[in-house]
DNA sequence: GATCACACGTTATAACATATCAATACCGAA
DNA sequence: TTCGGTATTGATATGTTATAACGTGTGATC
């Protein structure tokens, strides 16, 4: 599993794929990638960071696309639901999906300094909180892991 | 690590415990557990649940003891910081901990049914969370794992 | 008895999220 | 082609969670 986030890379191809990857998902499942939802996926992969539904909601109401809470909570909802974004838990924010496609249980690396977001991966049942749950009798349905610290590049201006 | 929240046990004992466990380490780290301190984590102690602030606002007012925002959030923040409770991400709520004195990486069982929470423990860079941060060259300061599902008694009743 | 640190009181507001109802677009079946 | 159901959007209002800012009290220390 590559863990995209915090490596240099040729973003507008990265856009690009996780794009088409987007529409190939909806076509399949026959989801609707509306333009507003398109616009919002968009400013979720513009950067690897998360951004709050009022940021997104900045972007679509001074493009014309709607100006009211519901209309950014709504295309969050479609992108969560669909597989195409997360939700970051520990920010209150939410971000795109680097693995449209796969099978999620996806776990973030947040950086505290540049609030850059990588995602990586987990398994639902695996590791010691697998092994705590079945321990307890308890059933998983889904699991929040989210790290936060410093990524590599503020951890070496934090040096200088 | 025991997992307590979800088994029958001696909650009264439970509950003296922790707070005498609350005491004991304010008085060696000379920490003031003052009467609205005191009475939070009592009022998260009640109960193996995870409260609001405001929850825990209605009961301060209720009693005479603050009715603005800022005295649940400065007690729950004192509590959080001095290890006696946790914050609970995924549900914007606070839970008492279980395990007041051990050093923490808590995790936590949360039961979407009868909104319970049980703590475990994890590593903080041990796993797959910590195999992908060494990979990514990122140091991680705070985990947040939370698993959000059944717990023992809610899946009976499902059952049913 | 000045002053310093910490806690608390109070007002206001910021930030995040959802309920509700009306209007419109889309799509398949009759 | 029209009908009827479903999904989406528009709009208003409200609910929920969290913090900024500033002032006051209180106890410890010098």
């Amino acid at each position: 599993m590559s863990i995209l986030g915090f490596e240099t890379h040729d973003h507008g191809a990265c856009v690009d794929d996780a794009m088409a990857a987007a529409e190939a998902r909806c076509a399949a499942s026959d989801l609707r990638l509306t333009p507003v939802r398109r616009r919002v996926l968009e400013l979720l992969l513009a950067e690897h960071r998360a951004l709050g539904a009022y940021d997104i909601l900045g972007h679509l109401s001074a493009e014309g696309l709607g100006a009211q809470p519901p209309v950014a909570y709504r295309a969050l909802d479609f992108l969560v639901k669909a597989g195409l974004a997360h939700r970051i838990e520990a920010l209150n924010a939410y971000t795109a999906c680097s693995h449209v496609g796969l099978d999620h249980t996806p776990a973030f690396l947040i950086c505290r300094s540049c609030q850059s977001v990588a995602e990586s991966e987990t398994a639902l049942t695996q590791g010691r909180l697998g092994d705590a749950a079945r321990a307890a009798g308890f059933q998983i349905e889904r699991t929040v892991i989210e790290a936060q610290g410093l990524c590599p590049a503020c951890q070496n201006e934090a040096a200088v």
